[in-house]
DNA sequence: AGACCTTTCTAAATCGATATAGATTTTTCT
DNA sequence: AGAAAAATCTATATCGATTTAGAAAGGTCT
């Protein structure tokens, strides 16, 4: 028989394990591994290297159940998807900002034609997360409003209304529209369409807003197309640039704000008979590098979303593990 | 005073508060919600009444500790992303899939460069989940072996050598390189050149396959590329695919394994002289529709991964339900 | 009526962790 | 030395569910 007090095997690790093995009481144990004030740097050291030894992993249900804590982190995303999907990223970047942690990452669909508020309740009300990470965020959405009414912990990818009182992370597409603009006027265009994002969503004002101040700036002239958005369906999106195109034939730059609305857009040009980087010029932002490839010619910005999830997924932790402090927020400036 | 007994306000209800209203033991009234088949009728109608009633949901938290069982399926994915990434879809699918089950999704990334076991272990011994949805599989894929020694459910996303005794759903990419072989053949083209997946990935031993046997059927000349495939990085992939036509100026068609590669091939061809749809053809099978976009002429096939999601969701909880039951297969056959 | 089944319910233990209160031991102070 | 204070540990209860064993109630049979 070995000296050594050793594991069964197959035998899952548990405080007890190790209170059996160490002698001590398994509360002793817990306030150990915990870090309690009140237990022996040594007794500390020797129940950690048993721990570390035998693998010890906290039992997720344990502790959830008694302490209410769930370390995970919902990311509550729209099902709705396009080839501008970016999503696999930001999912990547969370996950690999947890690493190392204790947290895990849970991804809560909705379908944006139900209930948006539906999966907020839900994990609120089962407490089925720490925290909650929003994006597609409009200026006074109710899930915010739900979520500060309620107290729970939340980051939101864009701001909102509120944003001086949670944490977020945006990228600043007031700056985005007000450079797109002096691109198009630096190569002498002087007619612009905006194909902007969502009216609900707060960065479709932001945009739009530095668009309109360039343009005043400037003294040229800025249109926002009256019917659709950057999140339209290509076809539809297509035919609506082409009519636009026909009746305003004056129209010599685009400013998309999306990777799918800036191929649509191209491929009404050629619909109308207008030549990109001759009579006209497209400029887009987007999430997936993927224009350069599509047609040379077409000016881009590009918003690197791994940072975004990055940055929220330190800021949920941070919002979960030290609710006093100042949430994190962050703006980022486009540079280019 | 009410007659009938009430939830308390704020209260979250458990089984103690219907065991309260109810008159009845917490066991009844847990053995009633899991329909035992000793428990009066009457009293289980009465039981789910009051549960009804007053929205209670069970303590996921108290289930798991209690039963082992988590109610999460956790797909394990790779970090690596590119505009191919269907990642976003395929993540909508298999929670849409879950809507209005018991059951939960979790994603947890790997980095390739890092250990491919790691997630898979984890998993296992923590018992982090109930059953784990596998992409990318490679033939005597480790991850499979170990989870089937384990006897842990799981499913996959692609056929391994073993995968009549495993779920799975795969697209019969067999059938794509057939096919794709004889449209470019129909199209006049003789000397084929196949971007073919990556090597390990088991599907690309199908789609190489359902080429050569098709080119051998039509006397046609098939070469897949000696060095790139699909999944590399576009920037090289164009140069390797330039200097390939390059030294082999006969080739008249080019077949392509993802959305990515097609665009690279493209972009090859102009650097050479070579005219799309004149002196060469591009057939690609994509999992996002984008080509059509990107140029007129391109050759496509597509791959819906929503329907590959919704099967191993769906496989997966009938492998955790029932556990006897024939593991749920599906073998895609492109049509087009 | 009494023995014997069924049917239906309840009491108690349990999963693994932590919080609370109290019991030791050790140290400090007078 | 003895008392008070501080440091360190343990016993017990608890989170919310389920499992097991057994109790109570009701019915059937001889």
């Amino acid at each position: 028989m070995s000296e050594e007090k050793q594991l069964e095997k197959g035998e899952k690790p548990t405080l007890k394990t190790i209170s059996r093995l160490s002698g001590l009481a398994v509360p002793t144990v817990s306030r150990a591994l915990n870090d309690a004030p009140d237990i022996k740097k040594a007794t500390k050291v020797k129940i950690r290297e048993i721990a570390e030894r035998i693998g010890y992993v906290p039992n997720r249900a344990g502790v959830r159940l008694r302490t209410g804590r769930t370390n995970v982190i919902s990311l509550v995303l729209s099902t709705q998807h396009d080839l501008t999907n970016h999503t696999g990223s930001l999912i990547s970047s969370i996950a690999g900002a947890m690493q190392g942690t204790p947290f895990h990452m849970n991804v809560t669909p909705y379908f944006p034609e139900e209930d948006i508020m539906k999966p907020i309740r839900y994990i609120v009300e089962t407490r089925s997360a720490d925290a909650i990470i929003l994006n597609q965020v409009t200026p006074e959405d109710e899930r915010v409003k739900y979520l500060m009414d309620h107290k729970f912990p939340f980051v939101t990818h864009g701001r909102s209304l509120w944003c001086d009182q949670h944490p977020y992370y945006d990228f600043d597409n007031e700056i985005v529209g007000n450079l797109a603009l002096r691109r198009l006027v630096k190569r002498g265009r002087k007619n612009i369409l905006l194909i902007a994002p969502p009216r609900d969503q707060f960065y479709a004002k932001h945009m739009i807003e530095g668009c309109n101040a360039a343009a005043a700036d400037l003294g040229v002239q800025v249109t926002t197309h009256p019917t659709v958005t950057s999140d339209f369906p290509r076809v539809p999106l297509t035919d609506e640039v082409k009519s636009f195109l026909l009746d305003n034939p004056n129209i010599d730059g685009i400013i998309c704000a999306s990777t799918s609305a800036a191929m649509a857009s191209v491929a009404s040009l050629e619909k109308v008979g207008r030549t990109l980087g001759d009579d006209i010029d497209v400029f887009a932002k987007e999430a997936v590098s993927i224009l350069e490839w599509f047609r040379p010619g077409i000016l881009t910005v590009f918003e690197d979303v791994t940072a975004a999830g990055a940055f929220v997924a330190r800021a949920a932790m941070q919002a979960v593990r030290q609710p006093g402090e100042p949430p994190m927020q962050f703006l980022e400036k486009p540079d280019f």
